[in-house]
DNA sequence: GTGGATGCCTAAACCCCTTAGGCAAATGCC
DNA sequence: GGCATTTGCCTAAGGGGTTTAGGCATCCAC
């Protein structure tokens, strides 16, 4: 019987597409070998266990993400960057709904700390340095930015915005127009 | 051998309870069994499926939610009515994170349109009635303060703001004070 | 070619979900 | 209070998923 030949990095971009297919809370260790047509124990050579699994699509996925995010920020800046970064971040969401959903897998602090997701924190500060903002308002800068990406592809994703006007495309762009004026316009402590 | 006494209700409370224990996804049917000092079959008179016991918790989570927001709201308006609905929201989250996940547990659509979920979704237009926002503006930002809220508070419950200044509560602050100065000042289209 | 490392296998234990069918406790009717 | 019926909880059993232990075949190096 030949060898299946797999590898870590087979299965975790197999795992990945599997959770775009099927959802990533669908992803399961048992599957992958379906996939494989492979006995499930063999996996275990290569993956410590489910959640080792899940961990490295969640790290793929970063990783992809600001990859992305990366690129498209390229020579851009201001209220062009702010849009770049947000649509990349709803464009994948939408192209690849099981991996955005690993990228909202828990990690681990350390594991979190050693991955992509740093990166994308640090290209939304560099988008602020774009606007004025001066500590401690740039972090709270962050926080909404984040908090409104997140929140918003998620709420789309889940579908809680289907089949109702306007367009969820619409309202991004609105969003992102209105961001963009909050931030150079950003209020001083209420009284 | 006495019976149990369990009823649907009960073990909706239970299950509410012990998301916010181990977490929703924990949230098992052999567990609540175990709670119950009961065999895992015998939940099934009560229970149509382990999905049924999920859609239960998820419902009484966005009654709690919108029940807290309706409290809150009573007599304010304009920020007063926003800084309220945000906080409740926080609070339950940080009070309740096993329910709040269970809030955000994807339904199927009549169950969603027969759900408090509708509530929580007239309060905040509510609130922006205290703005000055034309359709479909109000929707744009009806989205808006959803992805906030929700994209926050999952944010700071999945740890993303921990161990780092400022503290997540000052920012939750500041980015209501944001939203509300956004609010009163609606940007229009880019051109 | 042969030795060793590696890869995939069988086997087995454990946990969760779900259905079917049975006995006993509670409820209601007289 | 006695009896029938309903109801609630049980045992039994099958189907997945996870994980570990140990075996044999394959692949690679020499």
């Amino acid at each position: 019987m030949p060898r299946a030949g797999l590898s870590v990095e087979r299965l975790t971009r197999a795992g990945a597409e599997l959770a775009d297919e099927v959802g990533f809370d669908q992803v399961t260790v048992s599957a992958l070998a379906r996939r494989f047509d492979v006995k499930v124990a063999s996996l275990y050579s290569h993956l410590k266990s489910s959640q080792d699994l899940k961990t490295r699509i969640a790290l793929l996925a970063l990783e992809e993400l600001a990859d992305r995010a990366a690129d498209a920020l390229a020579g851009r800046a201001g209220k062009d960057a702010l849009a770049a970064f947000a649509d990349v971040y709803r464009d994948y969401a939408r192209e690849h709904p099981g991996r955005y959903a690993a990228a909202r897998f828990r990690l681990d602090p350390e594991t979190a700390a050693a991955s992509a997701g740093v990166r994308q924190a640090l290209m939304i500060r560099a988008i602020l340095r774009g606007y004025d903002l001066a500590e401690p308002d740039q972090t709270h800068a962050v926080r909404l930015l984040g908090s409104v990406f997140h929140g918003y592809v998620s709420l789309e994703l889940a579908g809680g915005f289907s089949h109702s006007a306007p367009d969820p495309g619409t309202s991004w762009v609105r969003i992102v127009d209105a961001l963009d004026a909050l931030l150079r316009d950003w209020p001083a402590p209420a009284p």
